[in-house]
DNA sequence: CACAAGCGTTAGTATTGACTTACAGTTAGC
DNA sequence: GCTAACTGTAAGTCAATACTAACGCTTGTG
């Protein structure tokens, strides 16, 4: 039940981008919000989200926050997908074998 | 950029509990509203959303509408899910090579 | 032709949530 | 110790949206 949160982390459209700036690579918060349209507690919520979603994770460097990719909430989102793909396909060969058996 | 909608859609539980229900097979408005804590017009908006997004198409059938799951919408997620994976891949590697020249 | 079944749409409401501003806490440098 | 740099948090505001109730449209049935 984990892809829960990363969906609704990744729906908004700022977060996303917040998310996508680190798959350049580690960055530190003001980093960051310097490369986007909002203030800087607000790129601080959203990779508060992303933390809790398992989206993101982060070490503390000094002063500074370093936030990085955090592999398990893709992987939860991942898992889902798979999961759905594969049981939806199932229902629809049994559709089929349904409309088989008829003829 | 279709992945945009996509996840929109699908951060609203009861919307993806709708369409996690079309993963049976195809079912009409009123099968899935009468499952559904919410009513049938709420179930009927939720498959509008979907349906922009790629994610269900419908079929008229008589008086009722059948509704089934659209590859399109799973496939454009899975699309950035891998594409973004391999960028946060090269980017990690890359982060690694930096810390080899190092040394 | 009238009636009922099944849906989509609209208007209106209440709740969620994204954002800014101001503040408090932690760490490096003089 | 004192200042500056960097960040998380709290309170408040405003826009987005999920929901219900009421209505109108289309299709099958007597």
């Amino acid at each position: 039940m984990a892809y829960q949160a990363a969906f609704l982390a990744l729906a908004d459209p700022t977060r996303r981008r917040v998310f996508e700036e680190l798959r350049r690579g580690p960055r530190s918060v003001g980093k960051i919000a310097a490369r986007m349209p909002v203030s800087r507690p607000a790129v601080s919520q959203h990779l508060g989200v992303l933390k809790k979603a398992g989206l993101v994770a982060d070490r503390a460097e000094g002063t500074r926050r370093v936030y990085c990719i955090d592999p398990n909430g893709l992987a939860a989102i991942r898992t889902w997908l798979d999961q759905f793909w594969d049981e939806a396909l199932a229902a629809f060969q049994a559709e089929l074998e349904k409309k088989d058996s008829h003829a």
